[in-house]
RNA sequence: CGAGGCGUGGCUCAGCCCGGUAGAGCACCUGCUUUGGGAGCAGGGGGUCGCAGGUUCAAAUCCUGCCGCCUCGACCA
């Protein structure tokens, strides 16, 4: 024994702790080009679970979905000023095609706002066609430098909405609602608490008038981008000469919005509950909720076994609880333990012949590895309650450790001290000067996550220069 | 693109300095014994040594060029 299997340390090396996990879990794995990423079975049923998730908060708020093409002639992008600037170092070109050269090259969408206004503004006469609210599920492309496994590849899965409106307050109101649906995502789905807040200019997306995002902390203290809701004001409506006659009879740009996440999601949850052992799923975006691994010797007890084990496994199955058996005869049960521990299924269930002869089995809990022996008798129906209690539990351990690794500074020295000797989240005060913004980026490398809803009363005075602050707001180093 | 590192069975790597039969561990296959926290023994299959050229009687090993990957920096959901 001891010899080093499994993963490497979560302590030890966190990014290489990541990378062991996403492989070895077989979540995903490294596609042939640069930068891409094959989604693998267990870690698509992790997405699939998401978009269920995602899928009915939307239609729950009115939204509907639809399909936009791949491909976008490269004129489109240019219209935007800000959005072309800010898109045009990423997005990947296709310049020939059925064996000749295009007239107009194709660019591969990295995101659909331009292809998605110019059919708007087809659709769009009057406001009687108001609101529009389309969701798409779709890849997209963008050639980033630097690549991680579901954080950053060249092409990611997400869901993007785009909506228009009559008026400026609807359009922001559609924003924050959404930025609302990512929280309540973020926290009751995946169990990452995240802090909500309004990008900086710098940060915010290339075509916005305000973008807003959803914060969450890994457990390496670094924060991650989780989802944006964008304020997009007229600049596609217009860019896209998108307008609608109001009531008055007038011509007027639409107002628009746009909101995403996306399988970066999937890093977000691996990094904020993952431990030592491996991965540690939330019960409701698990693929696998419960385990069960019979346990026996020869064919009497391997007959005496399964019938419990089909019994539990029919019952569950019937509560709509995600079960699999693993009834694998060529590998030991004590590997079977770690295997599923380190693919992070939240329940084991262990059931031999001495559980049998006693009526009971042996319930271990992944997230916090308690091991106990319960009766068959009223197993399947506690349950549901169970795996709850265990997708609570996750919430609140990560919001202490959220908690816990938020700290304020006053001063340029307490900023400092703070992100060396702890890391984690820095509210401090700031005078909303860009060139501040990038001065403390470039000392420190902490970028400012967003500036929080909720404010004090008084945000004191701004970190770097020591002059009145405008807002307090989060800081940290970020994926 | 700047700086480092690395390309050898599926995976992790040794061999390279000092040229001469291509290796180990893990994984895989077969058989027997095993099975309540990563089983044991025996046998077995599998490699154009990243690619191209050069030096040499002889190249995984030396030389040149190219390609790819990783880490760090500049860009970002």
């Amino acid at each position: 024994m001891a010899k080093s299997i499994g993963v490497t340390k979560q302590s030890e090396d966190f990014s290489r702790w990541y990378t062991d996990v996403v492989q070895k879990a077989e979540l995903a794995d490294y596609g042939p080009v640069k930068g891409t990423m094959v989604i693998r079975p267990y870690g698509y049923g992790i997405w699939e679970l998401m978009q269920q998730g995602l899928d009915g908060l939307f239609k729950a708020t009115g939204h509907v979905n639809a399909y936009f093409p791949l491909f976008i002639p490269e004129s489109f992008l240019k219209k935007e000023a800000e959005h072309v600037e800010g898109f045009a170092p990423e997005v990947a070109v296709v310049t020939h095609a059925g064996g000749k050269k295009l007239d107009e090259p194709l660019v591969v969408r990295p995101t659909s706002e331009t292809i998605i206004w110019h059919m708007y503004k087809k659709w769009i006469g009057s406001y009687r066609d108001l609101p529009l609210l389309i969701n798409q599920w779709a890849n997209v492309v963008r050639w980033e430098m630097r690549t991680r496994l579901f954080l950053r590849t060249t092409e990611f899965l997400w869901q993007e909405g785009h909506t228009a409106h009559a008026t400026a307050k609807e359009a922001e109101e559609e924003t924050q609602r959404m930025l609302a649906v990512y929280k309540k995502f973020a926290e009751e789905w995946m169990a990452m608490p995240v802090l909500t807040g309004r990008k900086s200019e710098s940060e915010k997306f290339a075509g916005a008038v305000a973008t807003y995002s959803i914060e969450a902390m890994m457990r390496d203290t670094k924060a991650l981008q989780a989802g944006t809701s964008h304020f997009l004001g007229q600049n596609f409506a217009k860019a896209f000469e998108v307008t609608f006659q109001n009531q008055q009879n007038e011509a007027e740009f639409v107002y628009a919005t746009s909101w995403g996440v996306s399988t970066r999601l999937i890093g977000g949850v691996i990094m904020t509950h993952g431990d030592d052992k491996g991965l540690i799923l939330p019960p409701r975006v698990a693929p696998i909720q419960v385990v069960i691994i019979p346990i026996f010797r020869d064919a009497e007890q391997k007959s005496l076994v399964m019938a419990e084990v089909d019994q539990l496994n029919q019952g569950l199955k019937a509560l709509g609880i995600r079960v699999k058996v693993d009834d694998d005869e060529t590998s030991s049960p004590g590997f079977k333990f770690n295997e599923w521990e380190m693919r992070g299924v939240p329940v084991r269930i262990e059931l031999g012949p001495k559980d049998v002869e006693k009526q009971q089995c042996v319930l271990v809990t992944r997230y916090n590895g308690e091991k106990s022996f319960l009766p068959l008798a009223g197993l399947v129906e506690s349950m549901p309650q169970r795996l709850d209690v265990v997708q609570k539990a996750l919430f609140q351990r990560a919001l202490t450790f959220q908690q816990e690794n938020t700290h304020r500074a006053n001063n340029w020295e307490e900023f400092q001290e703070i992100l060396e000797s702890k890391g984690g989240f820095i509210r401090a005060g700031w005078n909303g000067d860009p060139e501040v913004e990038a001065k403390i980026k470039e000392a420190t490398k902490a970028t400012i996550r967003n500036i929080p809803f909720d404010q004090p009363e008084n945000p004191g005075t701004c970190v770097f220069t020591g002059e009145p602050a405008q807002y307090e707001v989060i800081f940290a180093k970020a994926y």
